[in-house]
DNA sequence: ATGGTTGACTTTCAA
């Protein structure tokens, strides 16, 4: 079972783009985020036709996560619990069933910026709330692929020009420490441990401004957290890199794995 | 050098 995640920067302005990726890739899963549409407004039966089922999680022009699946999607969870007056669509599970049964949870996490401020405090209480379901859905003992947008540049390494982020939401400490303390329950960084040594990267985002792709200028926000069930079955992992320089791209890259599930 | 780009949606915010 190939499951990717792929940051699209609003579903209208990347409809091209995302279906030649997807028609490239063969995945069985797909976890989209900032959709940047409200669930009417999905151009769900474009989708439909080349096969997939879709469940979508959206709001009027910013965030919104979707699931694309060849696999019929199963108890479908919109929003992450614990704040019932947070209107942000920022996160969604389904439960896919191949070989096994594989809990997918996608998230848009929230990036935080400017710091000090409400967007900020806000980064850090939806994380201590994706820390509680985390726990959960490990304590379900299923194959769970935890992944998405997490903007969160784990370590120095993880950003080619790790100075100019350390005032940002993206690598305070803070917010460092926060993943860690969700890694540290039991998940697996599917992408780091392809290459656990590596100098530099693999980046998944680099910025529209500045000329930041020509200059490889790029950070590692994109990831794929595997529970010990699901990384017993991890066959293969990959960044999608070349997507970057598609007519119209997104900044961020699609991220994905080989489940033998 | 305090810039620059893109998307959604109006004139400005979010990233």
């Amino acid at each position: 079972m190939k499951i990717a995640s792929f940051n699209i920067n609003g579903i209208k302005a990347r409809i091209a783009a995302l279906t030649d990726w997807l028609n490239a890739a063969g995945a069985d899963v797909v976890v989209l985020q900032e959709i940047k549409s409200l669930d009417e407004a999905f151009p769900r039966a474009h989708f439909e036709d080349l096969g997939w089922n879709i469940e979508t999680h959206g709001q009027k022009g910013f965030n919104g996560v979707a699931i694309l699946s060849k696999l019929p999607l199963e108890d479908v969870m919109c929003g992450l619990p614990g704040d019932d007056g947070d209107e942000q669509a920022r996160y969604i599970e389904a439960t896919v069933t191949g070989e096994k049964a594989v809990r997918i949870a996608g998230l848009y996490l929230p990036n935080g910026n400017p710091v000090p401020g409400p967007k900020y405090d806000y980064k850090l209480a939806w994380m201590e709330r994706l820390r509680i379901r985390a726990a959960e859905l490990l304590a379900s003992e299923m194959p769970v692929v935890m992944l998405g947008d997490y903007n969160i540049i784990p370590e120095p390494r993880d950003a080619a020009n790790p100075g100019k982020w350390v005032d940002d939401a993206l690598f305070l400490p803070q917010s460092r420490a926060m993943l860690r303390a969700i890694q540290w329950q039991g998940w697996t960084d599917a992408i780091r441990i392809r290459d656990p040594w590596s100098a530099r990267g693999p980046f998944t985002f680099w910025d529209f401004q500045g000329g930041a792709w020509n200059k490889d200028d790029g950070i590692r926000i994109d990831h794929l957290l595997l529970s010990p069930q699901a990384a017993d079955l991890l066959a293969e992992t990959g960044v999608d890199r070349e997507a970057r320089a598609a007519e119209k791209p997104s900044d961020h890259v699609p991220v994905w794995l080989r489940l033998a599930a």
